[in-house]
RNA sequence: GUGGCUAUAGUGUAAUGGCAGCACAGGACCCUGUGAAGGUCUUAGUACGGGUUCAAAUCCCGUUAGUCACCCCA
């Protein structure tokens, strides 16, 4: 292949015709969803003050740290492009007196988000997604909405072998006992943990949870569960949350060792994972979670939240390994061949009428040759070709020939969209 | 950020140190106003830079890009 000189930036890739379909598909889907349980879309800008994502998300995540595309504006401002989408609802829940509708508020989203990362599968550092938020009330109800919805939309889009991980990582205050006994258990099991764990036991010790390192996991199969350190309050929410997954009949699994990236989430987070054949452990589809201090963080006021996002290309990839199959060809209705100058003039005039119609025609003007034009119409599987010569504008007729049979009919041009509809109603 | 693998025409592929080939796609024609088959012709390639060799797509080094895994995450 010759050098191009231009491409796409690493981990950035043009959206194919051929790959439409898909968000098309999916766009459509989530659209269906959310008008049904009530959710209005929002759209928020594509950057944002890096402020807002250090403060939510956390410093000391890697998302904060190393994962933001960052610049300056000519004024002198600091902004990023969102590498999420939480904050930035939240931000506009506030921004825009929200507070004040009644509440909750139920959001959703879908656009593009960007985070510096290293490529491979599943993973851009331009990707899509889709999420939602439901801002204003505590209810374990809503977090479990939000799973329903995100269940009800894989579904609807054939995704197979869904099983939703769910865990309570407790409020600020339960979960920072835990953190203390969790660090207390750790202390003296330094040189069994790997090098990333001892890192982590520092700077962020949930983490060591997820740790994939066997040997990690086996200290940690020992390690006291956050589940006995709930606070009342926490574990009553955690379980009514499970009662009503219960009653909806959603498989999922009660991971105790499920935590997430980013700071602000409490009490209910989850993940949606795709058990494959060969039981590999996959790569989320969707997280999400309660995230009720996110608020504080940002407008300096708590408020109970909670939301999910799902990550669209890693959709599209089980849906093509599932082979759903999301073609929406719509053939065009009829073709237009035209021989002659003068007949594609008239050619220009006629394909609006069509367009008029409500009626779809393709047309080949790049070739002059009745013979290649009519290829092409066969080719496209089109059955109905008008075709207009010299003769024909002259005397304002036109030819309907049926491409299956043969059979051709000479038409008034000012029929023709009444006659080409006559034809299509007969098939 | 760390490690593995890969790079031949628009796409998919062959050539294992000795003439860069095939298929599909594209274009022209056989047929100047009538498609589906068939045929003829044609466009277009070894990512980039260096090294080894009489000889490199092929072996070595570097670069770039892609890909996969780790980390982390959707």
């Amino acid at each position: 292949m010759a050098k191009l000189k231009f491409q796409t930036p690493t981990g950035m890739h043009d959206i194919l015709p051929e790959d439409q379909a898909y968000y098309q598909r999916i766009f459509e889907t989530i659209k269906k969803f959310f008008d049904f349980y009530g959710y209005s879309r929002i759209e928020t800008p594509i950057l944002e003050d890096v402020e807002l994502f250090n403060r939510s998300v956390g410093e000391g995540t890697d998302i904060v740290e190393k994962e933001m595309y960052l610049l300056k504006t000519r004024g002198g401002d600091s902004l990023a492009l969102r590498p999420e989408g939480t904050a930035p609802v939240m931000r506009a829940y506030f921004q825009n007196g929200m507070v004040s509708l009644p509440q909750p508020v139920k959001l959703w989203y879908y656009g593009p988000f960007f985070r510096y990362e290293r490529p491979q599968a599943g993973r851009y550092r331009q990707f899509y997604q889709f999420g939602s938020e439901i801002i204003g009330d505590e209810d374990p109800f809503f977090d479990v909405q939000t799973i329903l919805i995100l269940y009800n939309i894989l579904d609807d889009l054939k995704i197979k072998n869904m099983i939703v991980r769910i865990n309570s990582i407790g409020d600020e205050e339960c979960r920072g006992e835990y953190k203390k006994v969790l660090a207390r258990f750790l202390k003296n099991k330094k040189n069994s943990l790997c090098k990333d764990c001892q890192n982590r036991s520092k700077t962020n010790i949930l983490r060591v949870l997820d740790c994939k390192n066997p040997k990690c996991r086996e200290v940690i199969s020992q390690a006291p569960q956050i589940m006995d350190y709930l606070c009342e309050g926490c574990k009553n929410h955690l379980k009514e949350v499970l009662e009503y997954l219960d009653e909806l009949k959603i498989p999922y699994m009660l991971d105790s060792f499920l935590v997430r990236g980013l700071d602000y989430y409490t009490r209910t987070v989850f993940e949606i994972e795709v058990q494959d054949s060969e039981g590999g452990r996959q790569e989320a589809l969707s997280g999400g979670g309660r995230y009720d201090i996110l608020g504080k963080a940002i407008a300096g006021e708590a408020i109970p939240a909670c939301g999910m996002a799902v990550g669209v290309e890693r959709v599209i990839q089980k849906m093509k390994d599932n082979e759903v199959d999301v073609s929406n060809k719509k053939h065009a209705h009829v073709f237009l061949a035209q021989i002659g100058p003068m007949a594609k003039k008239r050619g220009v005039v006629i394909i609006e009428e069509f367009r008029k119609a409500n009626m779809k025609i393709a047309e080949c003007f790049n070739k002059d040759s009745l013979k290649l034009q009519l290829a092409k119409a066969n080719k496209m599987g089109i059955k109905n070709v008008i075709i207009i010569g010299q003769k024909e504008t002259i005397q304002n007729t036109a030819i309907i020939r049926n491409m299956e049979t043969g059979k051709q009919l000479e038409v008034s041009q000012e029929d023709i969209v009444k006659e080409i509809k006559k034809t299509i109603k007969e098939d």
